[in-house]
DNA sequence: ATGAAAGCGCTAACAA
DNA sequence: TTGTTAGCGCTTTCAT
């Protein structure tokens, strides 16, 4: 059992055409039981395993789904990686998984790269950087789907899961105000990326709706990389006005914000409540608890899994279908309670 | 530029034949500057790309790396993806990537899958679960390039990446014996998957190098699965010696011990000193620092990107190499701190 | 330095 | 229900 074994082999040892193996080994209808299961038997029995490459050749399908990331070592993203991963395996897809490292040059490279090797599809998240989108459009002129998550873009017949990021803005900043805040900052990611662009936007019309009045100093926009918080913290210290309320678009730059303002003697939540983004892990090891926004990570990769398959399958027809929006919701803890 | 350009249509453009296209796209060395100049400018001009298909199928090969994981959606392993990542696709090396969810049954499928799609290399960490190994043996016998990382098994041929997990054991402990613990409890992974074994083996030489007796009742054999710390808890609790000191084999769920028995009223580090594994994120979050092993995750997936790439390009031969060892580094931090 | 031609192993349209 | 046959697009040996 060392050497190939074809669909030759089988047809010589059953007396059929290698036509017959071929169906019957796909299951084809119009292959009688009795020889399907011949063909089986004596395929298994040969260790007979199809090649994949002639398959694909010959078909012009890969049965692969490409994935770009801005990161894949980044909590949220494992997770949505889990789900897809989950639903491709399970049907029989593999994946094909690139990173972007947040650069519009490598996930071009990469977009390129998958598209040569024929993936039946594409899921991605945009980097922050991208700001062209012509990498793209070579899947949609060529009618390869192509479906955007979370960091999404709106191209046209692309569809797009994510969340209500404005009204999970909206929420996050009413609920700061609702437990005494007036001062608020919003942390936020680049504004080019429309996640947090709307965030962005649902905080502005969250402090409208309370006559709060906003201005530049309300915002501050960062890469939320944890590694430098340090100018986020000055500014907080440095702020004209006291800030008393923070909404950060990510757990992780959220919590080590909470070490490092806590080691500056801030209290939390008593001089500053803050809320977060995404229900990441650290949201219940910090102390006190993060407050933030559960974002379904995992549900988004399975949705977006069991979208671009069934489309393959034909069974859906994605292109009519702009964007699935998913459920999210605030979660009250300590870092943004009330203090006495 | 919509419809598939091929190397006879180039052929066809510059009078030439399909082989000399072929030779020139690819480099070959019998081809002359000037034809080769003269293909490459069509071929982007009419905005041709290689088919992998074909070109696959022809030289029975795929530039694809295969990996199977425990799980996505763990921070090491997402760094340890990212390393890997990184180095393939600088050279050009797609990745597919699956989880087997702690399933053996998964793996094998996961295994069996993989080879079928041509991967020309297989990157693993075994399942908790797997005991039995022949899902693997069909690549080694076929001289399919398998390499181990993290949890590793020991197969003829088949080089591992790890750290030196005993020595690591021995380090956690006997710092934790240092900072004055002589009640110790090892709560482990399940002792069948080696990493998890040989930082117990470590562990219980360092006891007894300090003339500290071991028992039974000094191991808790467990999933690791922060969802079920309870269990742990109560072990804790209802210890017949009062234990204060817990080396936990993973920084989660030891910072999740953490928070829990703080909620029990325990105070870390005055009633027991813990420390963990892996140097993940959280143990600079949670309250107190945590103690740990670090565990350069990025740096084991390049390197076995990079071992096995150069393995496929014939620069190095892994097969003599039988395994490779990171440092690892014992971070001191506030959880196992003496109190006075 | 270039060309001719035989695969690589499978699929599918068309026949029977 | 099964067989014939012609690709799928690229690589590569053997000629020239």
């Amino acid at each position: 059992m060392d050497k190939k074994v074809t669909i030759y082999d089988l047809a010589a040892l059953l007396k059929v055409s290698p036509a017959t193996v071929s169906r019957g080994l796909n299951n084809h209808p119009s292959i009688s039981d009795s020889t399907k299961k011949r063909i089986h038997t004596i395929a298994k029995e040969q260790g007979y395993r199809t090649n994949k490459f002639a398959a694909n050749l010959s078909k012009q399908k890969s049965n692969t789904i490409g994935v770009i990331v801005p990161r894949l070592d980044s909590y949220f993203m494992s997770t949505v990686l889990a789900g897809i991963e989950q639903v491709a395996n399970k049907v029989g897809y593999n994946l094909i998984i690139s990173q972007s490292l947040e650069s519009e040059e490598k996930e071009k490279i990469n977009a390129r790269t998958l598209l040569n090797s024929g993936v039946d599809a594409l899921l991605v998240s945009l980097a922050n950087e991208t700001k062209d989108y012509e990498h793209l459009k070579n899947y949609t002129s060529r009618k390869i789907p192509l479906l955007f998550f979370d960091r999404v873009f709106n191209l046209p017949n692309c569809p797009t899961i994510l969340i209500d990021n404005r009204a999970a803005g909206y929420e996050a900043t009413t609920h700061l105000i609702s437990q005494g805040c007036s001062n608020l900052l919003h942390i936020s990611g680049r504004l080019n990326r429309s996640v947090y662009k709307e965030r962005f936007e649902g905080y502005k019309e969250a402090l409208q709706a309370h006559n709060i009045p906003f201005d530049d100093t309300n915002l501050l926009e960062t890469d939320l990389d944890s590694t430098k918080i340090k100018t986020t913290i000055e500014y907080i210290k440095n702020s004209n006005v006291k800030i008393d309320g923070l909404f950060i678009s990510s757990d992780n730059y959220a919590a080590n914000c909470i070490k490092e303002l806590q080691k500056q003697g801030y209290q939390i939540p008593r001089d500053i409540k803050i809320i977060g983004f995404n229900n990441d892990p650290v949201s219940e090891i910090i102390s006190p608890n993060l407050s933030t926004i559960e974002y379904p990570g995992h549900k988004m990769g399975v949705l977006a899994g069991e979208s671009i398959i069934a489309h393959l399958n034909g069974t859906i027809n994605l292109q009519s279908t702009n964007s699935i929006l998913l459920r999210h919701q605030l979660l009250e803890r300590e870092s943004t309670q009330k203090t006495i």
